[in-house]
DNA sequence: ACCTGAACACCGTTCAAGT
DNA sequence: ACCTGAACACCGTTCAAGT
């Protein structure tokens, strides 16, 4: 029945979950369709095309109920706008997307390195921070730091993991393991810096020139 | 008169400058040097050891008269501690030496997401923000959430450069290219952001146990 | 101790030729 | 239109054997 562009990226998608993104190169996935490597390039342009696409799928689902805000008292460092609830949400949600796929922060960087904007959650995150009051440069300016803070973070996370389940470290760099899996630590260490960055953005510091 | 582990590091880095990372292979690394891919093996343990080495070459001279912090007022959001200018006198240091280097940002992240902690300058940062009156876990989620905004921010400007050194963008994505060659902008954007970061850390969010 | 030669097990991409 | 076969130009790493 022919070789679909779906397909392809079903594949590869299952690949990167089940593998990891090392494991993803054009000859295995070939291989897992039952097809010569030259055949996918009727289909996609080249492997950077394909992960750009990955990097869609990852974050497909993520947008957070992102137009309703809730503009009751959250305690804390609210936004003019009160807008400060919705980006957090909106912000643990890509995490928990990026955490879905095996080396999915990895996978979105490479695709955000190539054409900043191009990602849906930032355009969605640009819009929040306007609406809290940011004009369009600093609006811009803010989404694409807080998308570098979260996809640094949860790449970090990621290749850690990537290391443990090679065996190459143990957690924590000589904590210790004690196997109950409550919550990581991970989670108190993003959420510290998605609560720094809403902080800074309630004060509005001057931009130079 | 040999091959030594420092000649290997000082060719490694000059292909990096010149060509970037994508040309900086042990087999190109080797032709250079005259010699045969297996011989650096004898005196690098791999090509990831090396990259380590060299992301801390590329940071070695970064750490800002750290010690000396002004106490002077600086006019903007600090910390209690009076060392908001020394954090940012240390990120737009960091910023200038990963420029000097092509790809400089992408070689520390990769090192940085193999061992966090391991960097220079992340350790410096974190004391800065301990002497600002943060505690311990705090104080390296901070520093870690600022690294990660740094290396984001500049691996998308060494990105957006290699694309225009290859035709395949021209800049700001359909931007007016006037030639001037006046600061960019990135410089701005970069400010923005490490000013969102100083103004979160004057405040200090409870985080939620 | 330090390096060569040669191999092992891979890559991404292209493209004539087939159907 | 869609795919195969086969090639081109590479990778990182290992390791017996040489000096």
């Amino acid at each position: 029945m022919s070789l679909s562009r779906q397909q392809i990226i079903d594949t590869a998608l299952k690949i990167l979950r089940d593998y990891g993104l090392a494991d993803l190169s054009m000859r295995r996935l070939a291989r897992d369709l039952g097809v010569q490597p030259g055949a996918l390039y009727w289909h996609v342009k080249n492997k950077q095309e394909l992960l750009g696409v990955l990097a869609e799928r990852i974050l497909e689902n993520v947008d957070g109920g992102a137009a309703a805000d809730d503009v009751a008292g959250d305690g804390g460092a609210a936004g003019p706008g009160a807008s400060a609830g919705s980006i957090r949400r909106l912000a643990l949600e890509i995490r928990r997307a990026l955490l879905q796929v095996r080396d999915g922060a990895e996978v979105v960087s490479l695709a955000q390195a190539l054409d900043p904007q191009a990602l849906g959650p930032v355009i969605t995150l640009r819009r929040l921070l306007a609406t809290a009051g940011l004009g369009e440069p600093q609006a811009g300016w803010a989404a694409r730091a807080v998308t570098h803070y979260i996809l640094g973070a949860v790449a970090e996370e990621q290749t850690q993991a990537d290391l443990v389940r090679a065996g190459l470290v143990t957690r924590d760099g000589g904590g210790d393991d004690d196997g109950s899996g409550a919550s990581d630590g991970a989670d108190d260490a993003f959420n510290f810096g998605v609560d720094l960055f809403l902080a800074g953005l309630s004060v509005q510091p001057a931009s130079q020139s």
